[in-house]
DNA sequence: CACCCCACTTGAACGCGTTCAAAAGGAGGG
DNA sequence: CCCTCCTTTTGAACGCGTTCAAGTGGGGTG
């Protein structure tokens, strides 16, 4: 995750411990659910004690960001995969989202405690929290190919922002998939494939002489008060313990 | 909450230690912040033991309970007071939201710890859960009221769904709210101002042809996806303790 | 009055996440 | 070889939410 530069040629024994641990809790995660998982047990089966669980990782929410990450870069991956070829707007974002719903099903279970920290500013694993800009960044990059890539028309002014809204697009689909417990999210890609068309129509609306001023105005709203501009620089990446 | 109906006149001694437990939990949350109030502060406080507490609420947070049943009653008395004499559909609404907003305010602190809790399905506090049917309902009613009393025009087909749509949107200006710190929640009120009669004109431009078969679509989408029939009655009752 | 019943109350105990002072390595420097 | 200074590791201990077996008391019944 982070860099870990200094010394290592292949990997310290520090970040071998880490990842050690970090593989354990998330098995355990998957096996037994976020809840029954306990942090002795985590430490018991990975082999080390208590206090050096939280000498790598400052709680046991943090451990859930492994899970992110992973989420995201197996997502990033199955899209460019599903896309591939595919140049239909609509076609395109379903694939990104019935990507995402596919790498997601397996942690489907605990995913739920995920979304109980994006409810919260304060925890670093907010969706919104500057901590995890990178991470939101990575996926808004991955949005702004799915349209690149595509043959639908635009203005600039929309297609900057979009991207973004797209993001946001997402992080509903998934509120929506945290909440249906139908067998593997059946419900949730019903929704997906009959709300992806009706996005793509949207956008094609937004060229309309009479919607124009709408648009514009939205356009004006996000900027204000939805995307960052750059996301204060200031000293975090107090991310972990250090003491 | 419960009914009590059997006995009591004025005031059974069980309901009175019940309150008195409620009002004591409020109080100290609102002083301390929810984490900080822990369950023996409050039993010390209101001068019964900690499973007193737990003989009348199944957790700590079903004592939120409270809050939000209150909220929500100030809430709907300050709309229909601020909306009084008003038929602008943009303008009820505004009132509607900014009479949440000044409801809310005192309880900003805690209200994070709240949404935290109410993002997880499975809890009993979630806005969408079968628990809160009854209060979610009681909200959708007052947007029914809010629309019924302005002078916007909008087909039956519309107008049926738009309370709970109101509702979910009421819902995004609070997870807005949540995230927002300036003082007084000024960004949120500013958010309000400049959406609401977007708000209004999307609503407007709903009866132009052009747009005609997308909202149609996004009807019947709302209809299968979003609004419950009723609620599922059956078991999974079993989200509480009940000896 | 004695008895029972049951709504109500108690507080010790449990399991959990988390903290922290202290020990154990281990890599240089003398 | 020893001393020093970090990084890493340990596990007992703390405070919390929650549970539960054991009371307590008052009203109805014989």
């Amino acid at each position: 995750m982070e860099n870990d530069a200094p010394t290592a040629s292949k990997a310290s024994k520090s970040e071998q411990t880490r990842s050690l641990i970090l593989e354990t809790a998330m098995r355990l995660f998957q096996e037994r659910g976020y809840d029954k998982t306990t942090m002795r047990a985590i430490a018991a089966e990975a082999g080390v004690s208590v206090g050096n669980a939280y000498y790598y990782f400052a709680s046991k929410e943090h451990l859930i960001q492994g899970f992110y990450d992973r989420v995201t870069q197996e997502h990033i991956a199955a899209t460019r995969a599903a896309m591939h070829g595919r140049t239909d707007f609509p076609e395109r974002l379903q694939a990104a989202l019935t990507a995402w719903l596919d790498v997601a099903e397996p942690y489907h279970g605990f995913a739920v405690q995920f979304f109980r920290n994006a409810a919260d500013p304060d925890s670093p694993l907010s969706p919104f929290s500057a901590e995890s800009y990178p991470a939101r960044q990575t996926v808004v990059d991955l949005y702004r190919e799915v349209l690149a890539g595509s043959t639908m028309k635009l203005d600039t002014e929309m297609a900057e922002i979009l991207p973004e809204l797209l993001w946001l697009h997402q992080m509903g689909i998934v509120l929506f998939w945290v909440y249906d417990r139908t067998p593997n999210s059946t419900k949730t890609r019903d929704f997906v494939r009959r709300t992806t068309p009706m996005v793509a129509r949207v956008m094609n609306l937004s060229r309309y002489k009479l919607i124009r001023p709408l648009v514009r105005d939205a356009d004006k709203l996000v900027r204000d008060f939805i995307v960052p501009e750059a996301v204060e620089p200031a000293g975090h990446k107090a991310s972990q313990s250090q003491r």
